[in-house]
DNA sequence: CGCTATATCTATAGAAACTATAGCTATCCC
DNA sequence: GGGATAGCTATAGTTTCTATAGATATAGCG
């Protein structure tokens, strides 16, 4: 049985964000102490681990919400989850390319040695529009 | 002269948006026709298409306003604005692997033909541990 | 010129996903 | 048993927009 406190530590979820997934009905609401304290079960630390992941990937905790009613009835077909992900996927393609073009622009800028902000390559790169159409989404 | 909407379609920056932007101050107040619509000049324009580029690329609106202002002053060194854009390679490094790995679990999930969730990749990849720490910032 | 469709205006509220604060109560450890 | 640390609830604040309502302006057409 693990406290909020050591549940926050083994997920990296910060322990207002759990109280607050709780309260959004993303987890279910553990166990209690005596005195009212949360006390939570690996399966807990699962669904909490489960969550953490699909944020850290980007995932809107609405479709999380769907992914997990969806596991919840392991004899569905898994078409739906399909979707979701590859959902996703095509958006997460179109953010790689345009955070690889930044990349590139970024690094170029970083190593401007200009004497002043007249000819300082951040300040032109972001102002230039040649390459808008190209690499923004 | 552009109105709002000329604006907006120009740069991709939603009405209201700009509006706001305006009221955080990030930028300057237009002029305004008779009836009190907004007039946006070429300056503006450039002005509000810099700001777009530089959310697109991930910088906080406080990251922005401090390169605006470092623009609006041409003859300070570059240094800060170098500081700034080194700031966030750091950043988008991190973020462009997370997300290419991402992308292979992603691609690899959304090519699950199992019959049902308890076989599906997507659930399972989600609820797998043990690439976390690598994978996850 | 007049009319109507479309565009803007302000002010306010809502959304998403947290994060922080205040004031109070449990637990843990020596 | 007493104090440090951790947790509780409820509420408010943050960031970056987005939406709505109700009123006004402008542009295009006949």
């Amino acid at each position: 049985m693990l406290s909020i406190g050591e549940l926050s530590r083994q997920t990296g979820v910060k322990i207002p964000t759990i109280r607050y997934y709780e309260q959004m009905g993303l987890i279910t609401a553990p166990e209690r102490t005596a005195g009212n304290q949360r006390r939570y079960s690996r399966a807990g630390l699962g669904r909490l681990s489960f969550i953490k992941h699909a944020r850290d990937l980007g995932l809107k905790i609405e479709d999380i919400r769907e992914l997990l009613t969806l596991s919840a009835q392991p004899d569905m077909p898994c078409a739906e989850a399909n979707r979701i992900a590859a959902n996703h996927l095509a958006a997460i393609r179109a953010r790689i390319a345009r955070l690889q073009s930044l990349e590139a622009e970024l690094a170029r800028m970083s190593t401007c040695s200009a004497e002043n902000i007249k000819d300082c390559y951040v300040i032109e790169s972001l102002s230039n529009h040649a390459l808008c159409a190209k690499n923004h989404t």
